[in-house]
DNA sequence: TATGAATGAGCGTTCATTCAT
DNA sequence: AATGAATGAACGCTCATTCAT
C-alpha cells in the first residue's frame, strides 16, 4: 500500500507541476491562478496544498525542475563528443535547438520570469536558480581550458570570460526571440556563435 | 501661479516616474502597489491618478522612458565617431558600461519585466519594446554592413545575424549580471566581444 | 454530494438575490456596497462573486427577477376571469393589493431605482425594465378593445392612451405610497380607478 | 460693498445650484461629481464649498428650487381661471404641457432621485418633498369640493381620493414617459384624464 | 475669494488559502 | 484523499473634502 500510494503521491506531484509550470508560462507565475493550475492538472483547487504547501513552494519546485532538466541536457551533450571543441559545439546546438522549438519559449520564459523572481526574493529560489548558470559557466570554462590546451581554441582568450559571453548569448538570443518571434532567426546567431569560436583558434592553426 | 504650477507637474510626473521605476524593478511590476509606488514618491495613493490615469500607462510611461534613453544613448555613441568599426566599439563601450553601473541593474531588469509583459499581454506595452530591439539590430547591422564594405569586417559574415548575436550578447550579460551579481566580469564579457569583432576582419588584412 | 450542492446552490442564489434587493431598496442600488449585501446574506464579501459576476449581474438579476413576477401575477389575473372588464378589474385589485402591502414598497422603489438606472445607463438593464411596461400597456389595450366589442367601455375612448393611462396611475399611485406612507389612501384611489373605468361604458349602457 | 458681495453670493449660488441640477439629472445624485458639477458652473472644484457645506447640503437646495417652481406653476394656474373644473383643466393642461417639454424630463427625473432619496434618507430632504405632494392633493381637493359643491363633479365621488389619483396619474405618466421615450404619448394620456373628468360629471347635468 | 493638488476612506473585485464534508 | 464553498486581506481606482497658496 504504501508504495502504491508513495507512487501515486510523486505521479501527482509530476501532474502538478507541469500543470504549474504550464499556467506560470501562460500567463506570467502572478497572474496565473492556483484554480487554474488545480484545473489544469485536474485536481480541484485545494487539493495542491496535500502536495505544495504555498504557491511559492509550487514556483520553487517548478524551477528546479528546470534546473535538473537543463543539467541533465548539459550532461548528454558532453558525453556523447570526444574533442572539447566537439563538445562546445554539440552543447551550442543542443542549446540552440531548444530555442527553434517553440515548444521551449515557454521554458525560455520560466527562466526569465525565474530570474526576476531570484533576484528580488533572493530567499525563494535566488540560490538555485543562480547555481545553474554558475555551473554551466564552470562546465564551459572547463572545455574551453581543454580546448585551449589542446591548440583547438587561442590560449589568449580569458577561458572564463568567454564561457560568461556563451552563455550571455544563449540566454540573450532567448529573449530576442521571445520578444520578437519568427523574426529573428535564432539558427543564423547560432551559426555566427559557432563561427566566431572557430575564429578563435591560435592564429596559428589557420595560416 | 501658472509657472509654479507646470513646473511642479512635471517635477512631480518625474517623480512619480523614477519611483514607479524603482518599485516595478525593486518588487516586480505585479506585486509594486500603487500604494507603495505612492510613498516612493511621497505622495498618497490616489494623486498619481492625477499624473496617470491608471498603472497601465504608468507602466507604459515607465517603459517609454527606458526607451528614449536608450536610444539616445545610441546615437550619441554613433556620432562622435568615423569609421564603422569605431562606431562599433563605441556602441560596445557604451553599452556595457551601463552593465557595469549598479544603477542600471534597474534598466536591464525592467527591460526584462517588460519583456516578459509584452510577451504576454502585447498590447499594453508589446510593439514599443519590440521597436526598440528591432530599431537596434537593423542600426547594427547597418554598421556592420559598412564595416564589411569598408574592409574592415569580414564580408562572409551574415550581417544581420552578427547584429542581433552582439544584441543577444549585451542583453544576456545584463541577464547575467543581474542574477549572478557581483561573480560575473562583465567587463571581461566586453573585452571578449570586442576581441572577437577584430577577430572578425577579414583574413587578408590580418597578416 | 451533488444534490446537496444543487440545492446549496440555488438556495443561496435566492439568499443573494433576496439580500441584494433588500439592500438596493434600503441604501439605493449605487450605495448598497457588495459588503452590506454579503452580510445580509450571511456571506463574506467575496462569496457573492460565486454566485454573480458582478454588481451590475446582481441588479440586473434582481430587476428580473420583479419583472418576472410582474408578468406572472398579470397572466395570473386574466387567466381567471371571462369578459373583459372583469378580467381589467381584477388586474386593478391584483396591482393595487401589491400597494397596500407594505412589503411590496420594496418593489416599487425597485422599479424606480431601476428605472433611473435604465434611463441613465440604457445597457444595464435598460431594455428589459422597458419592455415590461410596453407589454403591460400591450396587455391593458387588448383588454380594453375587447371590452369596447363587447360594449362594457366606450368605443370612443383611445384605447392605447387609457392603458397608458391605467399604468401610470399604478406607477403614480406606488409613488406617493413610498413618499407619502401611510398618508395616502391607496385602496381609495383603487376605488376612483374602479369607478372611472365604470363610468367610461358607453352613454347608452347607462340608461 | 455688503449688498454687492451679497448679490454676487446669490448669482454664484444659482449657478452652482443650476449646475448641480442639471448634472444630478445627467448622470444621477451618485454618479455626479463635484469636480463636474463645478466645471458645469465654471468654478473649481473647491469653490463649491463656500457655498454649500457638503454634497448633501447642494442636493438638499437643489430639491428644494424645484419644489418652490412647482408651488409657482401651480399658484398661477390657479390664479388665472374662474371655475373650479377649469381650475383644474388649466392645472392639468399646464402639468402635462411640462411632461412633454424635453427639458422638463430633467425636473421629473430629479423628482424621482429626490423622492428616492426622500424615502431613504428620510432626514436629507424628505420633510420638504413630502409636504409639496401633500400641499398638491389638498389644493386639488379643494378645487374637486369646489367643483362637486357647484354641481360640476359628482358630489359622490371621494374628493381626497380623486385628488390623490389625478396626483398619481400625473407622476406616472412622467415616469412612463421617462422610461419609454418617445412611445409614450403623453398628450393623449391627459385627454382621458381631461375626458374622465367631464365623465365624472353628476349623471344630472349629463342629460 | 478662488484654486486645484492632495488626502484618505471606501468601493468593486480577485485569489491564496482553509476546512467542513 | 479530494472537493469546492467560503474567507479575508489586498489591490486598483474614485471622489468628497480640505487647505496652502
Amino acid at each position: 500500500m504504501a508504495k502504491v500510494t508513495q507512487a501515486h503521491i510523486e505521479a501527482r506531484k509530476g501532474a502538478i507541476l507541469r500543470a504549474a509550470a504550464r499556467m506560470f508560462v501562460r500567463k506570467g507565475v502572478d497572474a496565473a491562478t492556483m484554480q487554474e493550475i488545480a484545473a489544469e492538472a485536474d485536481l480541484s483547487a485545494g487539493a495542491i496544498y496535500r502536495y505544495f504547501p504555498s504557491k511559492d513552494d509550487l514556483l520553487r519546485a517548478v524551477c528546479g525542475g528546470a534546473v535538473d532538466a537543463t543539467r541533465e541536457m548539459f550532461d548528454r551533450a558532453t558525453a556523447t563528443t570526444s574533442s572539447a571543441r566537439a563538445a562546445l559545439h554539440e552543447i551550442g546546438t543542443a542549446a540552440w535547438a531548444k530555442l527553434s522549438d517553440p515548444a521551449s519559449r515557454e521554458d525560455v520564459m520560466l527562466g526569465l520570469e525565474s530570474t526576476l523572481a531570484a533576484v528580488r526574493q533572493g530567499d525563494v529560489l535566488g540560490d538555485e536558480r543562480r547555481q545553474v548558470n554558475r555551473a554551466i559557466i564552470e562546465m564551459l570554462t572547463g572545455l574551453i581550458r581543454e580546448a585551449q590546451a589542446s591548440g583547438e581554441i587561442d590560449a589568449g582568450v580569458d577561458a572564463d570570460a568567454l564561457a560568461a559571453t556563451l552563455l550571455a548569448c544563449h540566454l540573450g538570443t532567448g529573449l530576442l526571440a521571445l520578444q520578437l518571434g519568427g523574426e529573428v532567426d535564432t539558427d543564423a546567431i547560432h551559426e555566427v556563435v559557432a563561427h566566431v569560436i572557430d575564429r578563435l583558434a591560435p592564429a596559428a592553426s589557420r595560416s
